[in-house]
DNA sequence: CGCTAGCTTGATCGAAGTCAATCACCGTGG
DNA sequence: CCACGGTGATTGACTTCGATCAAGCTAGCG
C-alpha cells in the first residue's frame, strides 16, 4: 500500500544482488508454490496488505481477471529485469548509478498527476549498500560517482538521502 | 520446437545485451500488444510453430487454463533473468563463462532422461561474441576464460564449438 | 562527551578492457 | 590445385576502471 521493497539473492560466498524494488501498490509474493525464491526486505516503512496464501490462490483460481492483472504486473517485473541486465552487463558506474536515482525518480513519486515537471525530488529509500548491491558496485564507487553527479549540478543531496533533480532529463543523459 | 534464440537489448549507442536464451518447446512473443520489447533472433537453426496473433489471444481469453501455462513460463523466465542479474552483477569473469555454459549444458540437452550423468557434452549455440553480450564481457576475456577452463581440464573445445564437460560438479564448482 | 554507523575521500592494486598481431578455417575464383 | 581474402577465435602488450585497503568525516544517541 505503502513504500518500497527490495528483493535480494544471495551467492554463497555471501555476495548478494538486489534484484528488484517493488514500488506500492504492487503485489508481493510468490504464485503457485514456485521454488527459487528471492528474499524481500523493506527498504523504507511500508504499509502491507497480507492475503492467506490458500484464500487467495482459491480467489485466483476462481476469478481469471484477477490472474490477468496478476500477469500483467509479471509481465512488467520481467521487462525491467531485463532492462536491469542492460544496465548490469553494458554500462559504466556513473551510468549504474545515474541509472538508478532515474529509476526511483520515475517510481516512487506519488504525485501521479501530470507528469510533464523535469524537475523532482524524493527520498532514498536504499543505503548505499543497497544501492551498490542492486549496481554490482562497492559502497565506495557508488559514493564516488554520486559526488561526481553532485559536482556537475545533476543532483543535489542533502542529509544523504534527500535527492533532488533540477533536470530530470539532463540525468536521463548520464544514463548511457 | 527445436533450436535456440537469443533476446538481445540495445543501448543506443550500440552496446548490446542479450537479456535470455530461449530454448524448445518455449513459447516465444509479445503477451497482450507490450512495448518494450526485445528483439528475438535465431542462435541455431531452429524450426518454429507460428500462430496469428489475434487468433492465440482469442484462444488465451477464451481458456483461462492456456493462460495459466502461459503465466508459469514467464514466471520461470522471470526466475532466469534474476539469476542472471546475479551473475552479471556479482561474479567474475570466469565465474559468468562457467555458469553460461552450466546453464546451457542444463538446457540444450535433448536427453530429458534419468538426468543422473555428471558428463555431458553439447554444441555451443552462441559465437563468443554472442557469448561476450550475454556475459557484458569482451570476446577477449571470454576467449582467455574459456581457454583456461580447457587448461584446467573443466571443458574441452573442439571446433570452437563442440564443447565436452567431463564432469557437471566441476564446473558447477566454478560458477561461484 | 565519546561511541557507533553510514558516508566520503585518498592511495594503491588488479581484473578486465583496449589495441594489435596472428592463427585457423573456409569458400571463391584464377 | 593453390593463392586470396574474409571471418571468427586466440594470444600478447599495455591501459584503465573499479575494487581494495585505509583514514577521516558527520550525525545521532546513550
Amino acid at each position: 500500500m505503502r513504500g518500497v521493497v527490495k528483493l535480494t539473492k544471495v551467492l554463497e560466498n555471501g555476495r548478494q544482488q538486489v534484484v528488484g524494488l517493488q514500488f506500492a501498490p504492487d503485489f508481493l509474493g510468490r504464485l503457485f508454490g514456485r521454488q527459487n525464491a528471492v528474499t524481500a526486505e523493506a527498504a523504507s516503512d511500508v504499509e502491507l496488505c497480507e492475503v492467506p496464501r490458500a484464500a487467495f490462490e482459491r480467489l485466483v483460481a476462481e476469478y481469471p481477471q484477477l490472474e490477468h492483472r496478476l500477469f500483467g504486473q509479471i509481465l512488467r517485473e520481467l521487462d525491467e529485469a531485463r532492462d536491469w541486465m542492460v544496465t548490469l552487463g553494458q554500462k559504466t558506474a556513473s551510468e549504474k548509478v545515474a541509472s538508478l536515482l532515474y529509476l526511483i525518480a520515475g517510481h516512487i513519486d506519488p504525485s501521479t498527476g501530470p507528469e510533464t515537471r523535469d524537475s523532482t525530488e524524493f527520498d532514498l529509500p536504499l543505503s548505499r549498500i543497497d544501492i551498490a548491491e542492486f549496481l554490482g558496485l562497492t559502497i565506495e564507487t557508488v559514493s564516488r560517482q554520486i559526488t561526481k553527479l553532485r559536482a556537475d549540478q545533476v543532483i543535489s543531496v542533502v542529509a544523504n538521502r534527500h535527492v533532488t533533480v533540477p533536470s530530470l532529463n539532463r540525468l536521463k543523459a548520464r544514463c548511457g
